[in-house]
DNA sequence: GGTGGGATTAGCT
DNA sequence: GCTAATCCCACCA
């Protein structure tokens, strides 16, 4: 397996989001190598989406969403928990994906540590339990996941992909631009109530294409 | 099973 | 001062 390039996050922001499940998230530490499955992403446009940090512009905190493809955006959420972004399209525009959920694959010992938990179902299925899990903090705000110790790796499998409102949001909610991998056990908040959206789940592809 | 509220901080208005 | 792309625990049924 080897490194998504920058070329993969370049082009379309809900592409890329739908084409990271599935991949590889790395992160190699002094401790150990710490990798996780993408089962769950969203999408953040800087077009129409009020839900999108960067919908008001270019400020302190949202920065690094309109750097260069392939960075990563890393802000607090809540006071308490961290949210690991994907910034894409070119330099400027300020489009990202978030990373919702993981499989855990490799340094799950470390990962219990973290989360203080040994249930593996509760690791990383969610944005602020992957960050804990995977070691992810603001120091990460801005790095190359095409050159750091924070990379995606390629694989290539079959996949169900299906789509919903997005989570925790209030603005936008009606638009279908989270993804996530049919049926797995990781992907978060399978029974969170977003009051607001009236449109439920839509199975939008099967299979992979090359 | 389900719901409701509290924790805790940076940055915007 | 208030809000936020969350999580966890206490409480009720």
């Amino acid at each position: 397996m080897k490194t998504l390039s920058e070329d993969f996050f370049t082009h379309d922001t809900v592409q890329a989001a739908q084409d990271l499940l599935g991949k590889i998230l790395v992160h190699s530490l002094p401790e150990g190598t710490v990798s996780g499955k993408i089962v769950e992403t969203e999408a953040y446009l800087s077009k129409d989406d009020p839900a999108c940090h960067a919908s008001r512009g270019k400020t302190k905190r949202n920065e690094a969403m309109f750097g260069p493809a392939g960075r990563a955006y890393v802000y607090l959420i809540y006071g308490m928990y961290y949210c690991f972004n994907a910034v894409t399209r070119e330099e400027g525009v300020g489009e990202a994906v978030l990373i919702r959920a993981l499989e855990p694959l490799e340094g799950i010992p470390w990962m219990q540590q973290r989360r203080g938990t040994s249930d593996i179902l509760n690791l990383t299925s969610g944005p602020g339990k992957l960050c804990q899990a995977m070691g992810i903090t603001r120091h990460h705000n801005g790095i190359s996941l095409t050159e750091s110790k924070l990379t995606i790796l390629d694989s290539r499998e079959d996949l169900k992909i299906e789509s919903s409102p997005r989570i925790g949001i209030k603005t936008g909610v009606d638009k279908l631009l989270r993804f996530y991998i049919s049926g797995n056990p990781y992907v978060s908040a399978r029974h969170v109530r977003n009051k607001k959206a009236k449109k439920g789940p839509v199975s939008i592809r099967k299979g992979k294409k090359t």
